[in-house]
DNA sequence: GTAATGACCAGGC
DNA sequence: AGCCTGGCCATTA
């Protein structure tokens, strides 16, 4: 089946949207469970594209070091956090709580 | 056509 | 704990 860069995209796109609120994935994961493991910054490159009036919830999505990709300070990484906070997302130093669906997480 | 860039990741120091 | 390097791949100049 050859995947087109909009098969592509409409996969990242349909999978961010599957991450459950209150939860958070990274780039890699989502790579990954869109089915192309590897290409995690596939998944930037399309968020970087996204409409402000997108559905996909890309604030959910971080990366593998539980940091915002944005500059700190920056406009877009308070958005960011904001929507997080607005999700019951805890974020400590600047850091995301990685709340993976996969783990039971919860140490305090 | 080539070269550089980028909302990244894993490994090494 | 943090910083640097190489790799991957699509888009842009």
């Amino acid at each position: 089946m050859l995947d087109s860069s909009e098969t592509r995209h409409q996969a990242i796109l349909s999978t961010i949207a599957q991450i459950p609120k209150g939860y958070v994935s990274t780039y890699g994961e989502v790579a990954s469970l869109a089915g192309y493991p590897g290409n995690a910054r596939l998944v930037g490159r399309i968020l970087k594209k996204l409409p402000s009036e997108t559905k996909i919830p890309w604030h959910r999505v971080v990366n593998a070091s539980g940091r915002s990709s944005f500059p700190d300070g920056s406009d877009k990484q308070r958005e960011q956090f904001q929507k997080l906070q607005e999700e019951k997302i805890v974020i400590l130093n600047g850091r995301i709580r990685l709340s993976n669906y996969k783990q039971h997480g919860n140490e305090c």
